[in-house]
Formats: structure tokens, C-alpha cells, sequence
DNA sequence: TTAACATATGAACAACTATTCATATTAAAA
DNA sequence: TTTTAATATGAATAGTTGTTCATATGTTAA
């Protein structure tokens, strides 16, 4: 181990690294959660939802969005399963789907205040 | 609290969301973090330094991709603080910048693991 | 049923982004 | 210095994505 050069050190973790890679099909599942949430008018969305569920119409007050505009981004939340959706009468409520969503944007907060 | 209405309710969340809301700066500097890791191709590169750093050679290498795609990827991804770069003699050696990065997908593994 | 309301959707255009090719830059070795 | 090796960059193109407008769908109340 101890004159091991760069070289083989390299050549170590770029096996290592093949062997931890995933396979396309996940990575592109997983390239999906961070495009969905890398536009500012859906984490906007994303903040919006932080403390609790709204309806259409209140999330596109919250977002000062126009309601054809968020139903898209909406969708895209949901597609990816970012949110969830429930219909209540009239309205349909969206909801955050799981704790992960804000921990990772929590943790993109940190990373910006570390820099 | 007991007769509050949905409406009073959801009004009430949609003031909170207002507070807690970022700024519009702040929104974009969020999402350009997303967005960098939100191509298959960029986020094939985290995986392939998670074992530890590795020059452009290398990790063009690992990734089995050719070599000016990778270092445009390479400069998207230290633009945005997500990877740090140094340089070795001839070489230039990248590393993922902090911990936050692999916890952010860590996070999205998880999540859709979930699901 | 019909009217009114809330949400969703399709098409179209504009804006953005990734990749490729060719070449420039930079550092080391000869 | 000249040559070679490693990385970076600019321009161009093709593909992707967000927003808007108009309208459709579905739900409730009258």
C-alpha cells in the first residue's frame, strides 16, 4: 500500500466507482427527482406546501403564479411523486409526499451557506 | 381552533408560506444546484468520485464518455460548488466538494426507494 | 339538469441546455 | 525550446423544457 502511485490509487476507484454506478434506467430516476425540483417556480411550489396542504388555488396565491402556469408544475410535482394529491369537494390538495423532499432541499440550503 | 374552516385554515398556511418563502435570488441559487445534478450524465460523474478524487482522464474513464463532454460537465458541476478541482502536475484532480453532496442523493436514492 | 366553479390539458412558441467538433491553453518532458 | 500530454473552451446544432392561451374535464350547488 505504501508506494502505491496516483496511477494505481486511480485505477482502484475508478473500479470502485464502476462497481457503486448505478445503471442508466436509475439514473435517469433519479436525475427526474432534481430536475422536477430545479426550477424556481416549482420549489417555489415546494416552499409553498412547507407548512401544510393547499389547494390549487392557494398554492397559485402563495406562488403569485397563474393557476394554468402551476397546474403544469403541478404535475410535474406529482408525476415524480414529489407530492401527493387528494380531491376535497370542489379542490384538489396537494401535499409534500415524503420527508425526504425537504431534507434534500434543507441540505441544498446548507451546502449554499457553507460556501 | 375547533370550527376553523379549511379556508381559515389554508389562508393561515398561505401567510406562513409567505415568511418562510426565499427570495427570488436565493430560489434561483437553490435550483441551479438541482439543476446541475439533474443530467444523468453529471450526476454518472458524482457517482464515479464517490470513492474518492480522480483526474478528468479518469473520470472520463469511468464514466465511459469522451473527453470534452466530460470536462464541460466537470466545469457545470464546479461552477456550482459541487465539485472542487486542484491541480497535480499534469493532471487536474476533481473531488465532490462537501458531504452535503452525497446526502442530497443519497436522499433521492432513498426516496425513490420509497415509493 | 343546468350553471358555476376548480382544476387539468393540448398545442405552440420561445428560451434554454447538452453534446460534438475543432482548436486553444497549460504544464511537463525531452 | 520544441514536443507531447492533459485539460479547457467556443461555436454550432439538435433536443428539451417552461409558459401562455384557449379550452376541456370533472365536481358541486341550484
Amino acid at each position: 500500500m505504501i508506494d502505491k502511485n496516483d496511477e494505481a490509487i486511480h485505477e482502484e476507484r475508478v473500479v470502485a466507482a464502476l462497481k457503486v454506478m448505478p445503471n442508466e434506467e436509475r439514473l435517469i430516476e433519479m436525475s427526474a427527482i432534481f430536475k422536477a425540483i430545479s426550477e424556481p417556480s416549482r420549489l417555489k411550489i415546494l416552499f409553498a406546501l412547507s407548512a401544510g396542504e393547499l389547494c390549487v388555488e392557494h398554492i397559485t396565491e402563495a406562488v403569485a403564479g397563474n393557476q394554468s402556469a402551476v397546474s403544469h408544475q403541478l404535475k410535474v410535482l406529482k408525476d415524480n411523486r414529489i407530492l401527493r394529491a387528494r380531491r376535497d369537494k370542489k379542490n384538489v390538495v396537494y401535499s409534500i409526499a415524503d420527508g425526504h423532499v425537504m431534507a434534500i432541499i434543507q441540505m441544498a440550503k446548507e451546502h449554499i451557506d457553507c460556501e
